[in-house]
DNA sequence: CTGAAAGCGCTTACAG
DNA sequence: CTGAAAGCGCTTACAG
């Protein structure tokens, strides 16, 4: 039942070697260390009919590299509600996907770690991931004031951060130029003949910087294009008092009319969208709307919603890249990426002969 | 800045003990093997203001144990596709909040793997996670047919399936019991005076066993009250060349027309409900219905729909305690845990007060 | 080309 | 109560 398993011990035996000639050839250390093609044979041989399989918790210490990367994030919510992170669900799997791809090109494997919310009890000390196991970390942390991260950079592992990089510390990171994205966004839209673009903002209880680059973006656009802007026009969306459909009539009922409105968070796009048709006003004769934010829905609205969609195949595999290369100690600075945003074009806003082709 | 990592010894060296000594105490051993109060104090002091971690790789291969268990399914799709599982991920929180839940409280970690489809190239080899690792494995695999499972149950490696266990192999597993389940909502729709009862079945390709068990379930309350099966109220959605429509189109003319009916897959439901209405049925006053499966827009629909739901913070709570124990050998033969459906009541129909209790 | 040996950082009987 | 020592299963200079 539980035999013992079969460990280098016994391939050597069985080839007629020592330990370290069976662990050269199985990790084709041949290369610099040349060793005999039929010694290798026998190595080969006895290693396949004893079902050899090294153990990685020894070579790991042995060897101090598991080759194995860990990527971390929060999969449940403080209240265990299934549906409290669905938006960073929804585009796990090409997360993953991308970063997972690159993983597995290199040898390596992906263990994934899920974050754990203290809010139910702060008092409790974190549960930490061990970072033996692993070579380095790609972290997703949509709480910038999360304070774990900082502790994994400070131990010296390789990291990789997804998203915008809240510490003093310097460290690799991998997002979207929100400002020069959005920037991009609404030129292009303004290039169309638009001149009033209505701006939904996704503002909770504290501006998070993207959004803030994101509103800087839009102003930029303007600017390059000599148009006031009209503030007015960019409408905090949920603030405390202030429900989304007084947002909204607010937005629509400023003259001059909008004739282009951008929607700055998911969640909310389809119920903006009944709320404009609503009032009467025709999608996209009278108003093209582009959500900020892709989502499985949009293609079945109607009319059907555009979207500026984050690139999550790719920003995971540059994700990937990045540690993998830190890993090796190829780079030496903290270096950040730039993934940019990809347009989702459908019924809502036609506009990808207007946007420039990322270069 | 790459400074020698903290060990055992420099711990002793500060202790002025052995690292037998430190060893002891910091893994509380010191019940069994007592130890002096002062070296302890000498010993955490040292610990402490070492910033003492212990390196779980060592810690592993030594004591044959690594605290660490796994959980493995599928996370993304072959085609790298975001949508295509998002029905595993839609409970998936909750799931591996049920896991972790436990598993914190025995000190275990948890690392998650997405099991790769290999769809795209099935002449790869599979990717296979390295069980060193982990001490346990909690295994979700919606595929029957997926050959890795097995080769990690015959390597003796301490196994909890979640779902049906396909294999010849006995193993332990937690699901639900989908006959009995079924055969108790059909027993509450015929206390509440449904006599003809419609049941929209989740056939694809091929019948899986659950869906089976179901059917077999909804007969066996027929049987029970001792009215008669239509057959003709059982409907296979989704069949290759019939559409949707036509299936509940069928459902609905059939004479005597139905008062209640079962939706056997919740993507479709919202659908059905807005085809039922179309034929001007008034739910829940002509028609009740209820979801077999539960998902987080259903109450949103208008009227919003009552479902069974799948406890899955359950669920992993019972696999994780499972695993636990076959890890500490506890427990010796396969067994595997029904855990029951739970009904979420909703405007489609109300039948709480008909539902037996779970004793 | 191959082997003997030290070492990775721990745990755990076994002595004392 | 504490220590010396073997061992977990590997890797990797260092000899030969």
């Amino acid at each position: 039942m539980a035999r013992r398993r079969t460990t280098l011990k016994d391939v050597a035996r069985e080839a007629g070697v020592t330990i370290s000639t069976v662990s050269r050839v199985l990790n084709n250390k041949t290369l610099t260390v040349p060793v005999t093609d039929s010694t290798k044979e026998r190595v080969f041989e006895a290693a396949r009919t004893l079902h050899y399989m090294p153990n990685r918790l020894a070579r790991g210490l042995a060897a101090a590299t598991t080759q194995v990367a860990g990527m971390s994030f929060p999969m449940t919510s403080p209240l265990n509600r299934a549906d409290h992170r669905d938006v960073t669900f929804l585009n796990l799997g090409m997360l993953i996907s991308g970063v997972q791809n690159v993983f597995q090109a290199s040898g390596y494997e992906l263990h994934i770690f899920n974050r754990l919310e203290h809010d139910l009890n702060p008092d409790a000390p974190p549960r930490r991931m061990s970072l033996d196991f692993i070579d380095g970390l790609i972290y997703v942390e949509p709480n910038p004031k999360y304070p774990y991260f900082e502790e994994v950079v400070k131990a010296g592992l390789p990291c990789v951060l997804l998203g915008e990089n809240p510490m003093e510390h310097p460290v690799h990171s991998v997002c979207a130029d929100d400002f020069e994205e959005m920037r991009q966004l609404v030129s292009a839209l303004i290039r169309k003949g638009h001149r009033r673009i209505g701006y939904l903002l996704a503002l909770l209880n504290e501006p998070p910087m993207d959004v803030l680059k994101r509103m800087e973006g839009y102003c930029a656009a303007h600017r390059d294009a000599e148009i006031d802007v009209d503030y007015e026009l960019i409408r905090r969306e949920h603030v405390a008092d202030v429900p989304l459909r007084d947002s909204v009539t607010a937005l629509l009922s400023r003259e001059p009319s909008i004739t282009a409105l951008l929607i700055g968070r998911t969640e909310v796009a389809v119920d903006v969208l009944g709320m404009v048709q609503e009032a009467g006003i025709r999608v996209p004769e009278d108003l093209e709307i582009v959500v900020v934010g892709d989502d499985r829905f949009f293609s079945a609205t109607q009319p059907s919603l555009s979207a500026m969609r984050f690139d999550y195949l790719r920003i995971g595999a540059e994700a990937a890249h990045l540690l993998l290369n830190a890993v090796r100690g190829e780079v030496d600075e903290a270096t950040s990426i730039s993934v940019p945003w990809g347009f989702m074009e459908r019924e809502s806003c036609r506009l990808k002969e207007f946007l420039r082709t990322p270069s």
